[in-house]
DNA sequence: TATTGTTATACTCTATAACTATA
DNA sequence: TATAGTTATAGAGTATAACAATA
């Protein structure tokens, strides 16, 4: 170790210039971190953010098809037929052609995707109160709208 | 076309169940939108979100080295290590052994590396803007600070 | 022994394009 | 012709592990 200075891993005090004033940085760290967290629910659970917002959407939306996800997400449809895979195969759902138009699958949650998804809901809910920590009364529902104003701004 | 009933592409209104009542779906919904429109930048500079950090990080701090960076932006130094060996083989930074310690290298921009910065800079606080235009007075210093704890309750 | 940095490898997530089937 | 969904493929972005060089 060089004596003259210390590294300045930990020495000099980072300037991050205007990077911590910027929306897009700052919504990118918490979203990392939030993720990062989340893989105690996924070790738990064996769903992943997408998956769990997948089921959610399914569970309240029974005979949901996937071009309706496609949108909802904003993914490619071909993405999405890769994950609905996934999902079928752990049996976490279930589908059937659509008997008045058989381009369309309906998706449902199986038994056991309900019962996954429950179990899930209450660690994100659990995720969702570490959060509330960091905030004061009202900011939750302030902030959750302006990320939503933010997400329709790029629309 | 089935008569019956339209497709549920655009007919039954989707219910998002609890979805977008959770700061981390919202969060994720907020980030990658901004990223979308990231593309414009990408495309008129050659750069990605993550270039254009690391840039901005190495601009205002001069002999930087990697493992710094590592810590402030939580890749892990093998990833950073190819975002680095690519930013060097586009001659946007340079960089030399630590004379004092030979294990470090100092990371600096080069001239054309501070010219592209300089511009990727106007161009993200022109999209720093259009977010603004959906917020009110106030709240984009708050939102800001909501983000850092946010980050922070996760570290 | 510990630390900075590189490389080989693999995994995840994503999109594009070409395809099947249904309408 | 147009739409829902699949598959093959490829490109980001990421981490793990083994490594070389330096301390």
């Amino acid at each position: 170790m060089a004596r003259g200075r210390k590294p300045p891993t930990q020495a000099d005090p980072v300037d991050f210039a205007g990077l911590r004033s910027y929306i897009g940085y700052m919504a990118r760290q918490a979203q990392t971190a939030v993720f990062r967290d989340f893989a105690r629910i996924t070790e738990e659970t064996g769903l992943t953010p997408g998956e769990f917002s997948l089921l959610t959407l399914i569970g309240a939306n029974p005979g949901i098809n996937q071009i309706t996800l496609v949108t909802l997400h904003n993914l490619d449809k071909s993405t999405l037929s890769l994950a609905i895979r996934d999902l079928m195969r752990k049996e976490l759902i279930e589908r059937k052609k659509d008997s008045r138009d058989g381009r369309y699958y309906a998706l449902r949650l199986t038994r056991q995707g309900a019962l996954l998804l429950e179990k899930a809901t209450l660690l994100v809910e659990e995720q969702e109160r570490k959060m509330d920590a960091t905030l004061k009364a009202g900011e939750r529902a302030q902030l959750l709208d302006m990320l939503r104003r933010l997400s329709k701004a790029f629309d």
